[in-house]
DNA sequence: AATTAGCACTCATAAGCATCGAGTGCTAAT
DNA sequence: ATTAGCACTCGATGCTTATGAGTGCTAATT
């Protein structure tokens, strides 16, 4: 890649940003006016044009201003963008906003989602702490009536889920009792993942009781399993994408898009780093070749579990939200961890 | 209210179904095409210009066909449509929709949403079953480290709410018999509306123990007491209102108003009637002024308790969508009350 | 009195066209 | 390497005109 010298840094970084800024096309006057640079127009016009050769930056057409291209952004992320750090404001924004929910790892999470779209107008994605590391910790079935029961399940890593569940046989201390034994041999200590219907129903007939009257609980605990590792991905703030005018009629498909699983799930996929941050045509979907995707791991108890981060238009304000999903991140890491420490 | 005859009644039921169907104003001859009626079109012309002085239509402009007026629409409702029933598809894809959470209240709301937003194309709200008859019907600690437990709450009306709580103490066998001492003297059977922190803090002192570790449990319990109370609302399948053409570029405003919590509980608010029909400006928001709700409530074990409904534009299938919610709503208070039997 | 044929009229929409101006690319001078 | 100067491009804006769906009215018909 042919080296840019300093000027052209300059002229980059300012273009993306005032770009971000204003969403309009940037010209060579408004450049200058807005960088205080110390060359005239013209100068400005020719580096503007070897910036275009190279791929940073396109115009629109031949009479207006120029954007910043995927390449452009790329750049501009990797090398030209000067906070690296969270700045005051941002900060004190997040730690007031998550604080009330520190206690409970979901909620935390919840809101985690909730906060961080609302500090970047953009679309927040968070998934709850999950993944093949996620054992099954603790396991309590709690009779409410004769016929119902509530059971709740605990991973390692804090996700609580609850449900009733109804039985056809009235619920028997013995039947607890079995109920427990089956779960103490089967389950804790177990994956989420690993729960099945098939694998518990070999269990259920060797202890043996009646396997016909817990056939209700074992289906109620492979559920809470299933939805626990599955451990849903939490979309927030999707109307603030309706805001950006960059989007215009496309927002309802990307809407459309977002609210699939299956895809968004995809785009959660990290790679190896720890942030991850990909720009327009880099998503390998369709839909959000205009979008840009920041996500970041956060780990819990030196596990890498869960993700918190955004979708918003490539023209986001990198510069500020880059540091905040991190900053997120590792807080949201840390409150989680602590709140399972013995 | 002059009557209508027979006539105007079928001219004015045509406009409004060929409007909900193709969405564009409809003239006079399309009318006579898609209803077979054996009059000329100025006849229908005449019939037409009478129900716009009538108010029951309108045009956009002299040159354009017509549209129903919001009373139009009501009148419709109220006097023309005529399926009452819900047909036999609806039906089936309401059962199947929501058969997999029949067990659980909450999922099963949850899901209730999800399924008349799909059906319905338009955005669906649903509250969990909620109000003053609700009362707190279990409280349980669970023990989890030294330091951690996790509380489940369920009340009268088979909600589950759990969280992780961090104690500031050793959790003791002795704290958690003070905890259950509490519990039982100020919570159990009282409406979950009236547990707060105040309360809490006259009953922790008056049963004598250690009322300072108990602090952060109280606080949890209040918390999970409020959560329950106030039973959030879940708006679903809102991405669905984009594609309605009629909102156009409103769509987004409407949206951000739909994910405020404040107006949306105004929304669902109901009167006295099981099923609740506010078409356009008779609801009380000026965002809402293209839109129609329609909200039911639902029954558990005889108490009104919980409401479901769709949000979509004034221009919507109420042939369909009337029979469903109310369908619905029905099915949902059954399973429901059934999942609770002891 | 109700219905209908006929026709002039209205008005949103689209198409065509001139104008404007921000911003460019190029050339020649510094 | 930089800059002033200038012709050029092309979207945006605004105006005029043509089109046509659909109406409202009048007079004839049943």
């Amino acid at each position: 890649m042919a080296e840019l010298n300093e000027r052209k840094k300059q002229i980059l970084a300012a273009v993306v940003e005032q770009y971000i800024k204003t969403g309009e096309p940037v010209g060579s006057k408004e450049l200058i006016a807005c960088t205080g640079l110390k060359v005239s127009s013209a100068t400005v016009r020719n580096d503007m044009s070897e910036l275009v050769s190279l791929g940073y930056l396109e115009q629109p057409h031949t009479s207006a201003g120029r954007v910043p291209s995927q390449k452009g952004y790329r750049y501009y992320v990797d090398h030209l963008m000067r906070a690296r750090e969270i700045d005051e404001l941002n900060r004190r924004l997040i730690d007031a906003g998550i604080s009330s929910a520190a206690g409970d790892p979901e909620r935390l999470i919840t809101r985690a989602g909730e906060v961080l779209a609302d500090l970047t107008k953009c679309a927040s994605i968070s998934k709850a702490p999950g993944g093949d590391s996620m054992l099954i910790r603790k396991i309590e079935l709690v009779p409410i009536g004769v016929h119902t029961a509530m059971l709740v399940l605990l991973t390692s890593n804090g996700i609580l889920k609850s449900r009733l569940c109804r039985l056809d046989a009235p619920l028997t201390s013995k039947l607890c009792e079995e109920f427990y034994n089956i779960v103490q041999a089967a389950i804790l200590g177990k994956p989420a993942s690993e729960i099945n219907v098939a694998s518990m129903q070999t269990v259920a007939v060797s202890v043996d009781g009646d396997s016909f009257a817990m056939l209700p609980l074992m289906a109620a605990v492979c559920e809470l399993a299933r939805s626990t590792a599955q451990s849903r991905i939490l979309l927030g703030g999707s109307s603030n994408l309706l805001g950006h005018k960059e989007y215009g009629a496309s927002a309802a498909e990307l809407l459309e898009f977002l609210n699939k699983s299956e895809p968004i799930t995809e785009v959660m996929r990290g790679g190896a780093r720890p942030i991850e941050i990909r720009i327009g045509r880099e998503n390998m979907y369709r839909q959000l070749e205009n979008s840009s995707v920041i996500v970041a791991k956060y780990s819990v108890g030196g596990d890498d579990t869960g993700t918190i981060g955004v979708i918003g238009p490539t023209r986001m304000d990198y510069e500020r939200i880059i540091p905040s999903v991190r900053y997120l991140t590792d807080l949201v890491g840390r409150l989680i961890t602590q709140a399972l420490e013995e």
